[in-house]
DNA sequence: ATAGGGTTAG
């Protein structure tokens, strides 16, 4: 009488304070020993108790073996799942709790069971679990009623949570944070910020898990401003910072271009995870700087931590802005020994391959990769399209329809843009008209500044010009520049000067569009107007861009300037370009000069000519690389006119496919001709 | 017995 008396609160804190799977079991014998299982608390808490150290297979089986189930059982067990997360199994579970038909589901119970709705974004269930709740008498219990923010914010309908807070008699600070989570997760942050200024109304202090919530908001609004003075808040209030809380501001900052400050946060955070880096390499590489992403994934492996697919995706990104296909071939090796590839990770290899000028192992992981939705669709189109191979970018798109996936105008934008590399004027007058008609998509900026190149470019100027003056939205830049170069190239200079007035009234900030202006104004000898673009030009300080090329060599990437003298192999690289030189010139090559943006002598001109990154950079290709080798250059500007003709004679005179990329296409040179059909 | 809110990607 006197040892189960006394037994029994010990063995209740026995269970909930044992942290080893093996103590558990002989806590567990004891229990049947002493006959402490007839307790109705003891088998939940022994449930509780396995789920806790993560033996969810014991959890079960002292389930399975109890004979009468109470509340705590089954909620131990549904909460066991939950944690476990098992959400199509905590809804079994519910379900199975109440056609049982013996215990009634508590507070506990339903906001369980409408986490894992919201797991699921499974609303009708989770109406049906909402009615039973607030059926019995749950409607103002704060635990319930935030599990159903959740799910709603969980499922886009900020509105009906909005409606179901303000109802709300009593808000706690869960239920206050979802709502702001939930505004910041549907894109809409200043309600997010909104919700706080309320929530700070009425004097409720925010926590760590709401400054996350303010951080993502300041992100997504791109106010850094903001970032930091939440951050500061933090420090001042001494909030917890953990790595959830440190590697959102470390997002904040990054993917808002200040990545000073994301390096800063980043060093100094107290713990740092897979995410963590994670989120810096996607903030190197969405800002262009591929290198610094590329030298984190190594710092990554170097700390002993694998990478995951988003840091690889970020990693691939970074590989395709520079063309580095020797690291990107070694991820995609990776991704198919260790991990499963899902869409994200398929698209980013996907294209990863088509950026490093590699279409085929493009093409052929598509084919491969099983599960495709609109994105990684879209990315073949588009890398169709960049290659000039409109034709396929066009049964590709068809293939796509076939499946019943919806092309969107992020599909049109590819399609179009491929049609327009390759010059398929029919195509894209039937398609662009189709996007309208027959999908209902109305026509955005890109899709006309596609359409009015296409046009432009293969001499329907006048057509071109009519499309522009039927948007209905106001035509921007991207447009008049594209009608404006099809003016430049079939000298249409009456329009041309027209138009070049109505590109420089919306302040271009970009030099290669002044230069273009500026040459259309010569072309029409009005060298006034050529002298007021170069003033203000001037005036506006604009500094040429400087062109470099990337080429890959044995694996290595090697990065040349305009008119870089400092490479280690200047002098033979000379040399081979004029050997190439007198070799083109023999097969009738004259420079084209016109494109070259100063005042000076021909030749001066010529030998800059010469100095083209991209020059430098095949030569060296061609020093450093066996007969027969395929070289793939990219570069950050356009190619100009001279030395896309020069490197057609160079492709047939050292028999090499040559491929560049350019910021607007590809260019496959081999045997004397490119793919591009000189037309681009 | 125990419950609801948080970080990175194409």
């Amino acid at each position: 009488m006197l040892s189960s008396t006394l037994s029994r609160p010990s063995v209740k804190h026995l269970i909930s304070t044992c942290r080893d799977p093996q103590t558990l079991a002989q806590i567990h014998a004891l229990v049947i020993l002493t006959g402490s299982l007839s307790h109705p608390q003891s088998p939940g808490r022994l449930i509780a108790a396995y789920a806790r150290l993560g033996d969810i297979a014991a959890a079960q089986s002292v389930f399975k073996t109890t004979s009468s189930h109470n509340v705590s059982t089954w909620n131990s067990l549904i909460i066991a799942q939950s944690r476990y997360n098992s959400p199509a199994e905590v809804l079994r579970l519910y379900h199975l709790m109440l056609s049982d038909g013996r215990v009634r589901p508590d507070s506990s119970t339903f906001t369980v069971a409408l986490k894992a709705c919201a797991q699921l974004s499974d609303l009708k269930t989770a109406e049906e679990i909402k009615t039973h709740a607030f059926g019995s008498g749950y409607k103002h219990d704060v635990f319930v009623c935030s599990s159903l923010l959740n799910l709603y914010a969980k499922c886009g309908k900020m509105d009906e949570a909005m409606k179901l807070f303000d109802e709300m008699p009593m808000k706690d600070l869960v239920s206050w944070t979802t709502m702001i989570m939930g505004f910041v997760n549907v894109g809409r942050p200043l309600e997010a910020i909104g919700i706080y200024r309320k929530m700070r109304a009425e004097s409720m202090e925010g926590d760590e898990v709401v400054m996350v919530g303010l951080i993502q908001a300041c992100a997504a609004m791109g106010d850094v401003r903001m970032g930091r003075s939440i951050h500061g808040h933090m420090i001042r209030r001494c909030m917890r910072m953990d790595v959830v809380a440190e590697t959102s501001l470390v997002d904040m900052y990054a993917k808002n271009g200040s990545l000073e400050l994301a390096h800063l946060a980043f060093e100094r955070m107290h713990c740092k995870n897979v995410v963590s880096w994670s989120a810096l390499i996607s903030g190197y590489a969405q800002n262009g700087l591929a290198s610094d992403a590329l030298q984190m994934l190594v710092r990554m492996q170097e700390c002993g931590l694998q990478p995951d697919s988003v840091a690889l995706v970020s990693a691939l990104l970074a590989c395709s802005q520079i063309g580095f296909l020797k690291l990107g071939k070694t991820i995609h090796g990776y991704i198919e020994k260790r991990l499963e590839f899902d869409q994200i990770l398929g698209t980013a290899v996907i294209d990863m391959y088509s950026k490093c000028g590699c279409l085929s192992s493009a093409r052929s992981l598509f084919d491969r990769v099983g599960l495709r939705d609109s994105i990684s669709w879209n990315a073949m189109i588009a890398s169709y399209g960049a290659h000039g191979h409109g034709k396929e970018a066009l049964s590709i798109f068809l293939e796509m329809s076939e499946t019943g996936l919806e092309p969107d105008h992020a599909t049109f934008a590819s399609l179009l843009s491929a049609f327009s590399h390759s010059g398929l004027v029919e195509e894209g007058r039937y398609w662009f008209h189709l996007m309208l008609q027959k999908f209902g998509i109305e026509p955005a900026e890109k899709h006309y500044a596609c359409m009015v190149d296409l046009l432009a470019r293969a001499g329907h100027v006048k057509e071109a010009h009519e499309l522009i003056k039927s948007m209905v939205i106001k035509p921007g830049i991207a447009v008049w520049v594209a009608l404006l170069s099809g003016c430049h190239k079939h000298k249409t200079l009456e329009l041309g000067e027209y138009v070049a007035g109505k590109v420089l009234e919306l302040n271009p900030d970009d030099l290669g569009i002044h230069a273009l202006v500026s040459n259309v104004f010569a072309a029409g000898k009005r060298w006034d107007k050529v002298g007021e673009v170069r003033k203000a030009m001037k005036k506006m300080g604009m500094r040429k861009v400087p062109g470099y090329s990337l080429v890959e060599v044995n694996g290595k990437l090697h990065a040349f300037l305009v008119e870089d003298k400092t490479h280690p192999q200047h002098e033979k690289i000379m040399e081979m370009l004029e050997r190439l030189d007198y070799e083109m010139r023999k097969m009738g090559y004259i420079p084209k000069t016109e494109f070259v943006f100063h005042e000076l002598e021909e030749d001066v001109k010529e030998r800059m000519l010469c100095n083209h990154s991209e020059r430098l950079a095949i030569a060296f290709g061609l020093l450093n690389t066996s007969p027969g080798t395929r070289i793939v250059i990219i570069k950050n500007l356009r190619v100009c006119l001279d030395c896309h003709v020069a490197t057609k004679y160079i492709s047939k005179i050292v028999n090499r496919e040559i491929v560049v990329r350019d910021v607007k296409r590809f260019h496959h040179f081999k045997d004397g001709v490119c793919s591009c059909g000189d037309y681009w």
